[in-house]
RNA sequence: GGAGAAAUGGCAGAGUGGUCGAAUGCACCGGUCUUGAAAACCGGCGAGGGUCACACCUCCGGGGGUUCGAAUCCCUCUUUCUCCGCCA
C-alpha cells in the first residue's frame, strides 16, 4: 500500500511510474485519495477540537467535584450532551472517510522502479543475463512426467485419489531428491547469512493483509473457513510478517531469514501442456529468502539475492535465464521483479524456478514495519524477498537435462545429500 | 474440551472512576567527573495523527458499552499462565 504523503508529495511521478503497469484511471483514482484525505484531515480536526473542548470540560467538573461545589458541576455537565453529539457524529464520518481511502488505496500498486521496461505480457519481460549450457539429449529424450512413471518416482495419479490433480506423491528416490534438494538450498542459503525459521503453514487474515494477499486476491489461497486460516501460498506470508508491527533499529539491518515450506495455490483457471506434470501444481515446496533493508541498502540486497541464487543454479549446472520482469507482469505489491527461469529440454521451454523482488515500503506501510532513523525518527524499512528455490521445477529440470539412455544423473552437489548418483 | 487467574512503555512492575500517557527500577542515549573505563551524580528516554513549529487529539491485548470523565466499571473476542481431561 502506497503513503499518502507520499503521493501528495510525488503525484506527478507516481501516476507516470503507474502507467508503466498499464494502471488504468491512475490519475483519476489518485485524484481521489488526495481529495478523501483532505477531507480526512479536516475532519480529524474538527472532531480532535470537540475533543478538546469536551476534555477540559470534564476536568473542570472533576476539580469542581473535589472541592465540593457539586452545583457548578452538575450546570457543566448539561453543556456535555452537544459536544458528545457532535463527536460521535464527527468520529463516524472519520471512519466513513478512512475506510474509503484504504479501499481506494488497496486498489493501487506498487510503483515500478525506473528499471522496470514497459509492457504488457509476459513476451515484454527483459532478458538480462542467461548461462549455462543447454544439453544435447539423446535420442528418445522424455519430459519428466514420462521419466517419473519410468523411474517410479513421482505419482500424479495417487495424488488424484488421495486429494486431487496438482498434488502429487513423491516416491523413493524421487522424494530422496528433493528432501536433498531443500537442504541443500537451506545449507547454501544459511551458508549465506540467512538465519533459518520454521514457520505456521496457516496463517491468519491480519498476516494475509499485511504482505498484500488480502483483501483482493484471496481466491488464490485456500481458506480454512472454520479458524478463518488460510493456507500460505508461499513463506513470504508468515516470515515477512515475522517482522508486522516491529520498530527496529538501525544496527539491526539487514534482517535475513530463509525457510522451507509447502506452498499452496488454487491458481484456477489453467489447463493444458502447461500444467502437466510438474509444471503448476496445488501444492509444492520451496525455500523462500526474505530480507529486511535499510532503504540505502535494498536495491544492493536485491543484487545479491539475485547473485545468490545465480550462484546455486550455477552449482547445480542448470541452464537458466534471469528476466525482469515489465510493467505488464510484475506483482502488484512489487517495485521490480527478477525472474528465473530454468531451461526445460524435453519440453523446450523455460519454466519459472525463482522469483526475487524488492517491495519497497509497499509491504512495510501494511505491516507496520519501521526502524528508528539517524534523525530518531520512524521510517519505514524495505522488504524483500525470493525462491532459492521452487523445487518441483528445478526437479523438472534435473531430470530432463539430467536424462540419459541409462537413467538420470543426480548433479555433482546433491550427491553427498542424496547418497545417490543416479536414479535408474 | 472444563475450572480459575492474568494481559500496562524495550523489559520488570505500580496504578481499581477525575490535572494518569501513566510511579519506580533496569536497559538505552547525552553530560559532569576520569589518562581511559567503571561507579556516582545530572538530564533525556513509547507510538500514531496533526502543525513551519507549538497547541491539540488518539492509544494501557482487540472490539463494543456505562459515565461529564475509564488503564481503572460492564459485555465480548483473542492470547498467556495454573489445575483437570485428551494427545504426537
Amino acid at each position: 500500500m502506497l503513503q499518502v504523503a507520499y503521493i501528495k508529495e510525488h503525484k506527478g511521478h507516481v501516476i507516470e511510474r503507474l502507467a508503466i503497469r498499464n494502471f488504468a484511471n491512475a490519475e483519476a483514482i489518485i485524484n481521489q485519495v488526495l481529495a478523501i484525505d483532505e477531507n480526512r484531515r479536516n475532519t480529524q480536526t474538527k472532531l480532535d477540537n470537540v475533543l478538546a473542548e469536551s476534555n477540559k470540560i470534564s476536568k473542570e467538573i472533576g476539580m469542581l467535584f473535589q472541592s465540593g461545589e457539586r452545583q457548578k458541576a452538575t450546570l457543566l455537565k448539561e453543556k456535555t450532551g452537544q459536544l458528545k453529539a457532535q463527536s460521535k457524529l464527527l468520529s463516524e464520518e472519520l471512519a466513513t472517510l478512512q475506510e474509503e481511502l484504504d479501499d481506494l488505496l488497496y486498489q493501487i500498486p506498487n510503483i515500478p522502479n525506473v528499471l522496470v521496461p514497459a509492457g504488457t505480457t509476459e513476451d515484454d519481460n527483459e532478458v538480462v543475463f542467461k548461462e549455462g549450457k543447454i544439453p544435447t539429449l539423446h535420442k528418445g529424450a522424455l519430459p519428466h512426467w514420462e521419466l517419473a512413471k519410468k523411474y517410479d518416482i513421482i505419482d500424479f495419479e495417487l495424488g488424484n485419489k488421495i486429494t486431487g490433480a496438482g498434488f502429487p506423491v513423491y516416491k523413493g528416490k524421487g522424494a530422496k531428491l528433493q528432501r536433498a534438494l531443500i537442504n541443500y538450498f537451506l545449507d547454501k542459503n544459511t551458508a549465506a547469512g540467512y538465519q533459518e525459521v520454521q514457520v505456521p503453514h496457516l496463517v491468519n487474515e491480519a498476516s494475509g493483509f499485511g504482505t498484500g494477499q488480502l483483501p483482493d486476491k484471496e481466491g488464490q489461497m485456500y481458506h480454512v473457513t472454520g479458524d478463518n486460516l488460510y493456507l500460505i501460498p508461499t513463506a513470504e506470508v508468515p516470515v515477512t510478517n515475522l517482522y508486522r508491527d516491529v520498530l527496529l533499529k538501525e544496527s539491526d539491518f539487514p534482517v535475513l531469514h530463509t525457510g522451507y515450506t509447502p506452498c499452496f495455490r488454487r491458481e484456477a483457471g489453467s489447463y493444458g501442456a502447461h500444467v502437466r506434470g510438474l509444471n503448476r501444481l496445488h501444492q509444492f515446496d520451496k525455500v523462500e529468502i526474505v530480507r529486511i533493508e535499510h532503504p540505502d541498502n535494498s536495491y544492493e540486497a536485491l543484487d545479491a539475492m539475485v547473485g545468490h541464487v545465480k550462484e546455486i543454479l550455477r552449482e547445480l549446472k542448470l541452464p537458466y535465464r534471469i528476466l525482469r520482469l515489465c510493467g505488464g507482469d510484475i506483482g502488484f505489491t512489487s517495485a521490480l521483479t527478477y525472474d528465473f527461469e530454468v531451461f526445460s529440454t524435453a519440453q523446450d521451454r523455460w519454466l519459472e524456478i525463482s522469483s526475487v523482488s524488492n517491495f519497497e515500503t509497499f509491504q512495510a506501510n501494511r505491516l507496520k514495519l519501521r526502524f528508528k532513523n539517524a534523525e530518531g525518527k520512524s521510517e519505514l524499512a524495505h522488504t524483500l524477498n525470493g525462491s532459492s528455490l521452487a523445487l518441483p521445477r528445478v526437479l523438472a529440470g534435473i531430470l530432463e537435462n539430467y536424462q540419459t539412455e541409462n537413467g538420470i544423473k543426480i548433479p555433482e552437489v546433491l550427491q553427498k545429500y542424496t547418497g545417490f548418483d543416479s536414479i535408474d
